[in-house]
DNA sequence: AATCGATCCTAGCACCGCTAGACAATCGAG
DNA sequence: CTCGATTGTCTAGCGGTGCTAGGATCGATT
């Protein structure tokens, strides 16, 4: 028996290694630099190997992808919980989202700009998603508003903040100018 | 003279046809099925000619881009004219940036998600890029609110926008409460 | 120790973006 | 009108991609 148990962990074992690696090459070079051939040979075992623990490359992506949506969960939940008040809680919120994405670009583009394979904002979507979304709502449940659906609130400030991390991301916006747009998102989007 | 103003005339008829057919294959099978061989194939002439006309595959994607943008602009002041009070006026630009985006799926990835070789928040964006930025700018400067930059009101406004119609796009939101959350949007960031 | 199943690799498929070089059509000079 | 030069286009091919079939090899079990 210990013998499968074995080669079961050793399989995990390698499974870890090849998400670890191309999320490593995906910082290092872009996600174009993460091919098959390339991440076989830095795992040091050949191309075949990787399609015995994930379908292809999307896959592959997916894995790195709910890996980032565990860390950004508690990246956000680990801002908020050190402020104290609910208009700190949620400008911490909107920096720690925004600096997540600007330090783990590849993995925010594995998380919401390349497929993955993922189902989003469905029944089968993976625990890790709906429990990166729950983090926001944590958070921007309490100063939604009267009148307005907490999970409807999330969304919209979930969206600018999403559109702040990829325009500025993408050259579209200069970075400099990233903390007065935190706080006029915050001022007015928050019911503080 | 003649013969040369219509070979001219030709070829810039030939480049319009790539890039309506490369826009026309996007939409229609998604922009990982424009290859040069496809793309090649309907135009009726060999692969080197798209090379006589763009410096390879993004440039194409830029040509798209850069149509669109015009395009954009276009809807978003015929839109805005339309509407008489400030608050209408936002709201028609808020939904006709949306509709935009959900109508011509593939023109605003060649803008906003694809790498066309554009430069963007710099001296030598092309014009059009500045125009529908300027174009948000009209309708958007006059419900800036005081204390507050029209143009960075404008980029936070415009990437909540582009946040929806990407995370909608992608299957982050689900397009039903599209509305709702437009009216939101608007009356949390627009002064009206 | 022999067998047999799991595991892994070599080799190759069809496709990609892109380009060198052959070829044909057209133009201008004599 | 002829002939060389120029322009335009195509065929063929390079190195790369994701992915897979099939053979070899290794190791646990009988």
């Amino acid at each position: 028996m210990s013998v499968q148990e074995r080669k079961q962990r050793e399989r995990a074992e390698r499974e870890r290694l090849i998400v670890a690696t191309a999320r490593e090459l995906a910082e290092q070079q872009g996600w174009d630099a993460v091919t098959t051939r390339r991440l076989a040979e830095r795992i040091e075992y050949s191309q075949p190997v990787l399609y015995s623990h994930f379908r292809g490359k999307r896959e592959i992506i997916g894995a790195v992808a709910l890996q980032g949506a565990a860390e950004l969960a508690t990246a956000v939940r680990a801002a908020t919980s050190a402020a104290d008040r609910p208009r700190a809680r949620v400008v911490a919120l909107a920096r720690a989202y925004l600096d997540f994405a600007a330090r783990n670009p590849a993995v925010y583009d594995a998380l919401f700009q390349l497929d993955g394979g993922l189902a989003y904002a469905q029944e089968d979507t993976p625990e890790p998603l709906k429990d990166a979304f729950a983090a926001l709502l944590e958070t921007l449940g309490e100063v939604t508003g009267d009148g307005v659906q907490p999970g409807l609130f999330t969304e919209v400030f979930w969206a600018a903040l999403h559109g702040l991390a990829t325009l500025t991301r993408a050259g579209r916006l200069l970075p400099e100018d990233a903390e007065p747009r935190v706080e006029l998102l915050v001022d007015r989007l928050a019911m503080v």
